[in-house]
DNA sequence: CGGCTGACTCTGG
DNA sequence: TCCAGAGCCAGCC
């Protein structure tokens, strides 16, 4: 905390904003924080410390698909989670944002 | 101090 | 409609 918060602690501020059962996109979240582009959100995610309570689970592509982060059992892992949150997936895997889509406002 | 990297996004063909 | 390439910026070596 501390002296020096990059802009990795921003994202991670307005991630762990994202109330259960809702999901954003790395774009969204780019777009709160000046400066950010969407690969920063997504290295910020890769970098999510265990210690803290993030829900990185939550933020997902555009496309709200999610994206295979290297091994691949850890999308699935992510998809299990938002499933247990109320999250639905379709045939595609993908996540309706007009039902499940987070927004500020909400 | 300089260069490479990354869980993305957008536009063109 | 699908595939490919370029852009973006902070963090790390």
């Amino acid at each position: 905390m501390d002296h020096k918060p990059t802009y990795r602690d921003l994202i991670y501020e307005i991630v762990k904003c994202i109330p259960s059962g809702r999901v954003a996109s790395y774009g969204q979240i780019a777009r709160m924080v000046r400066r950010c582009t969407a690969r920063m959100v997504g290295f910020a995610m890769a970098s999510t410390p265990e210690n803290e309570n993030i829900p990185w689970q939550r933020v997902i592509n555009s496309q709200g698909k999610i994206s295979p982060h290297g091994a691949g059992f850890g999308s699935a892992l992510q998809r299990q989670l938002l499933e247990e949150e109320g999250v639905i997936f379709n045939e595609e895997n993908i996540v309706d944002f007009d039902q499940f889509g987070w927004k500020p406002l909400d």
